[in-house]
DNA sequence: GTCTATAACGTGATAGAC
DNA sequence: GTCTATCACGTTATAGAC
């Protein structure tokens, strides 16, 4: 019976954490930290504001939770395609679109929410995105890459090269949307299938864009 | 003599007006609206905050000034180029990435700023980026593009697609140069030589990508 | 026009009852 | 754990002297 209880009270506490997490990754993602209020946090969470500071003690503490989290699956996205023995380059360019195409289309804000807090000179987001050098250059894909170089297969360019262009294509189109969106004269679904039907295309172009 | 001090005060009038927006604008594009204090603006302007109020009124006041100004500084860089009757589509694109490098060379924080104001729902700035789809339309530039199309020259895609490339592969290696660098091991000095190596190549790109 | 001093306000955080 | 009420602080904006 003790166990019980201390069971009902463990599953309240995370459902409470939990529901305020939750809340804090839509509108810290959505309007970054400095336009954020923790009132507006707590209302969203359906919580009092005092109940916010009793989990989290404070603003950044929560923040900097969000933060690495969301650092942590916009990064997961690429980097197990990336170490995966079983596959060759181009399947793991495919992959890695397509898993960038699957999670922006469900959190279109994170790549703005990232890049504005690294701007903002934000400590944390600087020592997580520190860890993507080490994830390139010792992963499998960079390996497969400089050996395709010295086989003449692809073009000798740094890595760099590579990563930009993949970034650039797949990301830049969801951070721009309402722009393009505006320009294109659609709407949000219309804007959608767009961006749907550039994904193989995408996938290919930078396959070619390999060659010597 | 009257009208000799009436210029004079104009002239320090504009100085002073000048010195707040310029500081302005540095601070306002690279820490956004919400994580900016009036009193850094005043301080970098080598003024009183008080003296901020006098000339604009409000943060809000001076804030709009600055977003408009930046929108047709990022705007204008496309506007002309995409309007020359006497070039050619290949040549503008040419043109548009080569004009795009120079602005963004110089203020790299432009892109970042204006997606993150236009993400927070400003009024402002989504009126003025609507008047992107009239200029896109209605330029030289899309008239050229669907010519091509007519011609078998150039694949059946909507403009948009052109557009999205471009500014893709233009674009985002500024909006995310901190990231980019860490990924390269790169100092500022060398992520430029990166950046400004691939200027030609991205050209010769997009234009490869409109064949059918 | 420009300053100092201060009011007015918004927001993060805490005290204390339940 | 959760709430209401309140404090403490930073920031915007203004009043008033020069």
């Amino acid at each position: 019976m003790k166990k019980q209880k201390l069971i009902q009270h463990e599953e309240k506490t995370i459902g409470t954490e939990q529901k305020i997490i939750a809340a804090a990754i839509n509108i810290f993602q959505a309007k970054g930290y400095a336009a954020t209020r923790t009132r507006d946090i707590a209302e969203a969470a359906g919580i009092n504001l005092a109940l916010l500071n009793y989990y989290f003690r404070s603003k950044e503490k929560l923040f900097e939770i969000i933060l690495l989290h969301t650092m942590d699956e916009f990064m997961q996205a690429m980097v197990i395609t990336m170490n995966d023995e079983k596959t060759s380059l181009e399947k793991k360019v495919e992959n890695v679109v397509l898993s960038y195409h699957s999670l922006l289309t469900e959190k279109p804000g994170i790549p703005l929410f990232v890049l504005n807090e690294l701007r903002q000179g934000n400590h944390a987001v600087m020592l997580k995105a520190m860890g993507l050098k080490k994830i390139f250059n010792e992963s499998v894909f960079a390996t497969q890459y400089q050996e395709g170089i010295k086989k003449g297969k692809y073009a000798k360019r740094p890595v760099l090269w590579l990563i930009t262009n993949i970034m650039s294509l797949t990301i830049f189109p969801f951070m721009a949307s309402p722009l393009l969106q505006m320009i294109g004269d659609t709407d949000y679904k219309e804007y959608d299938r767009f961006i749907k039907s550039r994904r193989d295309y995408v996938t290919k172009w930078i396959l070619q864009s390999l060659k010597p």
